[in-house]
DNA sequence: AAGGCGGGGGG
DNA sequence: CCCCCAGCCTT
């Protein structure tokens, strides 16, 4: 006996899946992604709205459909138009993810995406609540999909104190959806537990009053919904002083380099940039000598234009701006080019970067 | 099991 | 300010 059915005894599975799938079918947002149920727009969606907020999501989701239609638009497609699409919507590994998986199944899977559990989840990005995701919604299949929704509807509805943040107890709750889901229906169920969770089992201030499940959720019946879910502290997010450069030449051109294949902000260009060991000591010089050393540019670096501060979810730049000229001949590599500010709009940055390239715009108007 | 990985909206 | 969002990958 795992532990789930701790939980489940004596719990009205018929009546809870009815009244929420009825609510369901009645309250459901219009999204762009639930037009059909072709399991590439499904998969977009999800990868998408992983972390990320449904209203952040339908202009990216919009865009990116019209510009990658099939899955073989998008495994076909340059990786640089596809980080393009997805600049500003963050957690870029998301998408180098997507399209590595899309290639493999063109390849492997004649491009059709796989309907079973196994299959699926060896697709890159393709994680339990994705896979659970797709496989309920685009084929029927009553599968688990548990984000952090339905970890905090289920936990409230089931009386669950087990932490959240803890990996075992995503494991806990898809043992209850098991138990839970309707076989008729697992699509609706698994999108209503999660549409409850936008619209009615809120993080802060559940609107219980209104809740199409009232009459079945432990926690209100003892008052205790707003001490659930259970979640850890968050770790301090470390601080990194950084200097950057808007480096011009003499025909007007910017520097601009192409990020590492791995780690932050992979792929991603940005402005030249080093990190300094303290702020207000050699800053200037710092940036010339590493321009120097690693692409042997010789540069004059000017006065800080400005100081911007950004922040991750792990970690805070504060980044000291300045401009600089020099008269290097536009010699561009794969990962270094000299570009105009409208040249400068096909490649993808990061949302720190942008910032960089407004402010070159307003220091060299 | 823990940490890296973006960015923005809402209380 | 802090929280947290339709999580996954690596170590």
């Amino acid at each position: 006996m795992n532990r789930s059915e701790t939980y489940i005894e004596d719990f009205p599975v018929q009546g809870f899946q009815q009244d929420l799938i009825n609510w369901y079918q009645e309250h459901q947002r219009d999204l762009p992604w639930r037009l059909n149920q072709d399991p590439y727009r499904v998969w977009v969606s999800e990868i998408m709205l992983q972390q990320t907020r449904v209203d952040t999501v339908i202009p990216y989701f919009n865009r990116f459909l019209s510009l990658f239609p099939t899955l073989t638009d998008l495994a076909e497609a340059d990786e640089e138009k596809v980080l393009k699409a997805w600049e500003g919507l963050g957690y870029y590994s998301r998408v180098r993810n997507l399209q590595t998986a899309v290639r493999e199944v063109a390849e492997q899977y004649g491009g059709t995406i796989p309907d079973t559990a196994d299959e699926i989840s060896k697709l890159k990005g393709v994680g339990p609540y994705t896979a659970g995701a797709i496989l309920s919604i685009a084929y029927g299949v009553p599968e688990p999909a548990v984000d952090g929704n339905v970890m905090r509807v289920l936990s409230r509805i089931l009386l669950i104190y087990e932490d959240i943040g803890k990996a075992k107890t995503r494991m806990l709750f898809e043992d209850a959806v098991r138990k839970l889901i309707s076989k008729e229906d697992p699509s609706s169920f698994n999108q209503a537990l999660m549409e409850l969770g936008a619209l009615i089992c809120t993080p802060k201030s559940p609107a219980c009053l209104i809740c199409p499940v009232q009459e079945h959720c432990r926690a209100f019946d003892q008052g205790r919904q707003k001490e659930l879910p259970v979640k850890e502290k968050k770790i301090k997010i470390r601080h990194v002083d950084m200097a950057a450069l808007i480096l011009r030449n003499q025909e007007g051109k910017y520097l601009i380099h192409k990020r590492p294949k791995e780690g932050l902000l992979a792929n991603l260009w940005e402005f030249p940039n080093v990190p300094v060991q303290k702020r207000g000591v050699s800053e200037k010089e710092d940036l010339k000598v590493f321009i120097e050393a690693e692409w042997g540019i010789s540069a004059a670096v000017g006065d800080q234009v400005s100081n911007i501060e950004h922040v991750f979810s792990h970690l805070k730049w504060n980044i000291q701006l300045f401009e600089g000229q020099c008269s290097h001949e536009a010699m561009d590599a794969a990962d270094l080019k000299w570009v105009t500010l409208e040249e400068m709009e096909s490649y993808p940055f990061p949302v720190s970067h942008q910032k960089i390239i407004k402010l070159a715009k307003e220091v060299t108007a």
